[in-house]
DNA sequence: ATGTCTTTGTGAACGCGTGCACAAAGATTG
DNA sequence: CAATCTTTGTGCACGCGTTCACAAAGACAT
């Protein structure tokens, strides 16, 4: 997954783990789209395949939330809709400003799914003066300068960080200094904040990594399950296995 | 975070641990970092603090790759990242496709975090015929019609989605008969994919929603934490406790 | 009202991941 | 060469998360 919670040692809030809470969103999407199709109640079986998990997982997730199923019929999925957003603080508005409109700012500034949900962009802030005034997604880019004054006037909470890696740091402590609490960072860097500020970071090179991992593993076993006659030589050489440690160079290409 | 493992029931590969692997990207940005500023050798403590994690975590994980520190020094900077990337499966050249070229995929394609560590950006595929031959980050858009022989051509094994949800699926599908085992998922939607496909998948809207929930939580400790006389109104309601269940209307604004 | 059938809610077992704490290893100094 | 000091590598314990499997609960039919 592209994210990990930072800081925060795991303090299970109000007893709804952090596990649970991670997935609450996928739900939440599944029941959705049954409510538009005025699907009544559904099944903890057929929701959880919605959903893409295990259908005990599913029921255990939502005993933490309280008893709202009915044996021998399922879950009522206006009244979980309800249940799960509210859970998820999603019936009360949250302003959002997006930092740093390049081209993955104004990509999630145009992302629907940031105003379908109760997130609302607040304003987008870049260091450019040209970018100044320009609107992007139909909202004006404002300085950097202004970055106090948009998070303290709009009440702003969450911020997203999208600029590039070493101004990240900078923008953070900013963003926490004027009242920021949550923030979403797509940049790649760790950031480091005090007690009491949520940090999840996505990132994109990350993912990318992890696939190749599984990916060169698979290649791997492909190979020895190949003829298993066959030289080793898929590529450059098996990759698998190669001495302990011995004397491979100590360079890289990248 | 943004992203799960989906499919593929933990199936610990050569017996390095999945958590492991998600963390390998993390020291690896870090020490190509001391790297670059010829940084010999670094403690596990450092690095620790370098990556944001525990310096315990960090010398258990790199004792999944093997003994690569000296004891009384720390570890090489160059060897380790050597080792790493050999790992990662870095060393070799990855191609991939972007499929939807829309704001998102537009940024992905510009982002400098794919090509600068062995992944190539193959081929940007959109649906749009509007698109076709249209350079973005200065390769030419081609046509979804091309999709297969692109994939078999360059021997793509990745492809990023970043399509509208309704057509993720569909797109997906296509990968995978092409040929892709690698599936990084941007659109909102579960994809189902058959077994030796490997699916990540980064949603914006998700991180959010877990921020909200700990960003509420965190409001209503306060709200209660705080003078503890004033009436419970901080916005509509305590948002905390509440009846069991209760009466509560089965409708919300979203 | 009684019985059957479906589906929830959860107790219990298991496995993975984390972090402590320390022994082993090697560097370094005298 | 011996003593000291630093830092790794890891055994162990603990807690979280997942999954199984089943009893309890309610709907529904007769």
């Amino acid at each position: 997954m592209a994210t990990g919670r930072t800081h925060r040692p795991a303090t299970r809030s109000r007893g709804i783990p952090e596990a649970t809470v991670a997935r609450l969103p996928l739900y939440l999407r599944a029941l959705t789209a049954l409510s538009e199709r005025s699907v009544p109640t559904v099944s903890s079986e057929e929701l959880a395949a919605a959903a893409g998990v295990n259908s005990a997982k599913l029921r255990k997730d939502f005993s933490y939330l309280g008893s709202y199923g009915t044996r021998g019929v399922g879950y009522d999925v206006e009244y979980l809709v309800y249940q799960i957003s509210r859970e998820l603080g999603l019936t009360q508005d949250w302003p959002v400003v997006i930092v740093g409109i390049g081209n993955l700012g104004a990509a999630l500034a145009n992302y629907g799914g940031f105003a379908s949900r109760g997130f609302r962009v607040a304003a987008l802030i870049d260091a450019d003066p040209a970018m100044a005034g320009r609107p992007v997604a139909g909202i004006p880019v404002q300085h950097t300068d202004e970055l106090e004054s948009i998070i303290m006037d709009n009440g702003v909470s969450i911020g997203v960080i999208a600029t590039p890696a070493g101004a990240a740091q900078q923008v953070c402590d900013r963003l926490v200094a004027a009242g920021v609490t949550s923030i979403l960072n797509f940049a790649p860097t760790v950031l480091s904040v005090p007690d009491g500020v949520d940090v999840r970071k996505v990132d994109l090179s990350i993912e990318l990594q992890i696939l190749a991992f599984h990916e060169q593993r698979k290649a791997g076993e492909e190979a020895a399950a190949d003829t298993a006659a066959a030289p080793a030589a898929t590529r450059k050489q098996s990759a698998t296995d190669q001495g302990p440690d011995g004397d491979v160079p100590a360079v890289m290409p990248a």
